[in-house]
DNA sequence: TTGAGATAAATTGCATACACTAAACACATC
DNA sequence: GATGTGTTTAGTGTATGCAATTTATCTCAA
């Protein structure tokens, strides 16, 4: 039981799953259902099934007869994803606000020190984005909706692959920690209006600094490509 | 260009999604590839690969080595459901009141004069529920936001085979147009908070009414399988 | 050189064949 | 009669081969 029964078109699923958000492979890199088969030693039709699978996630693109792709957000669409997504986590803090036990919102506010306690003593950047991601996850998971929790996630995915930019991003840290500060504070205020209108305007802004940031370093972004340099070398 | 490139594949889901939104497929009824497979005159591959494309999008379920279902949804899956599309309906009016053009409008105004004039006349109610669908369809869509858009109707979507036992709930109508009364007067007179929060309620009494009236209905729903009566017979 | 068109190579979509899993059944045992 | 175990069988998961299509390479003229 606690052994999964995983199918093997789970395993490579989970594993390319892996390789996009770690940024092994970044958006815009080819996906080759053969040679991908040959480098997790299966053939080719559990590939296809996890390409299937992460197509219809919306983490990479697929169009009959042609080689799938890691997603590629344009400007346009990357506002639009972050502005559903600021409705969204607005609209799960709203209920979060009174439906997180106190357990919770102790945890929450427990991340929350622990983050500033790493910005005050200029810790490690990972482990603040990594507090940030469980801070975000916690407030949405405090809906108690399955269906909202998941969707907003979902959402939150798609622009995974693109917010380890953000991480270097200069001075967001502490404009961050403050917003998060308002969140607490609204939060366990039971405001669930203000609650919402704070990671709103959050999660808009943290869109927005991301953008700037990529359009800065443009010339797409081939030149963060972590195995270096050449993109469209398929894997 | 205009004669598409869909593949088998495509083909299939595309038909397995109508017979689900149909009716001749009901929830809990089993998919199996090899009988789809000839039924369709393909081979399984294409059935595997819509199967697969139909369960990440949750309108089926599918565990390894087990054959597929259509997704039934238990009344606590389905009031999170209603309680998060009320959500998302809700933010995606909530843009929607500052963004639709006169022209978006003055055709949700059409619609709903329509379905008005449907209502008096005691017009078919098959009729009155399509009005009703491309009414919030359009309300959604005024939010010009793509991400929004396909997120909320994706939602949408799960309850979807669910919606056609409303039809017969007696007395929703009348309500329903008040409802969307409001809705309208909310959006022309500029009022976002407003707009969002009536079809918040909306949305969430649309959800109860119709758990109620399958509630009431038990026996599962299989007495409305539309092929009649005996569920589990796989297609 | 550069670009268009033709040809060759690589890769996807699909069909078929086989392996493996898990229900369904029969039968023996208590 | 209930329970457990071996066997059968339907059905899914995976491998492989082939046809269709795309992508890369090559040729040749401007």
């Amino acid at each position: 039981m606690t052994d999964r029964d995983l199918t093997q078109a789970d395993t490579v699923r989970l594993a390319i799953e892996r390789e996009i958000f770690g940024g092994q492979l970044a958006p815009g890199d080819a996906l080759q259902e053969g040679r991908l088969a040959s480098r997790f030693g299966v053939s080719r039709t559990p590939v296809r099934e996890a390409i299937t699978q992460l197509a219809q996630a919306g983490l990479i693109t697929k169009r009959a007869h042609k080689r799938a792709v890691v997603a590629q957000l344009d400007p346009g669409t990357m506002l639009e994803l972050f502005e559903a997504l600021a409705e969204l986590e607005g609209a799960a803090v709203f209920l979060s606000t009174s439906r997180m036990s106190e357990a919770e919102k102790r945890e929450l506010k427990d991340i929350h020190e622990a983050a500033a306690k790493n910005l005050r003593s200029d810790g490690d950047p990972n482990e603040y984005a990594d507090l940030g991601f469980a801070f975000h996850q916690r407030l949405v998971r405090g809906c108690h909706n399955t269906a909202l929790i998941a969707t907003t996630e979902w959402l939150a995915l798609r622009v995974l692959p693109y917010r380890r930019f953000q991480a270097v991003a200069p001075g967001r840290l502490q404009r961050n920690q403050t917003d998060h500060d308002a969140i607490i504070s609204a939060i366990f205020a039971g405001d669930a209006e203000a609650a919402r209108e704070e990671i709103r305007r959050h999660t808009l802004e943290q869109g927005d600094a991301l953008m700037r940031f990529i359009a800065l370093n443009k010339t797409s972004h081939a030149d963060f490509h972590p195995n270096g340099l050449i993109k469209e070398q398929p894997l």
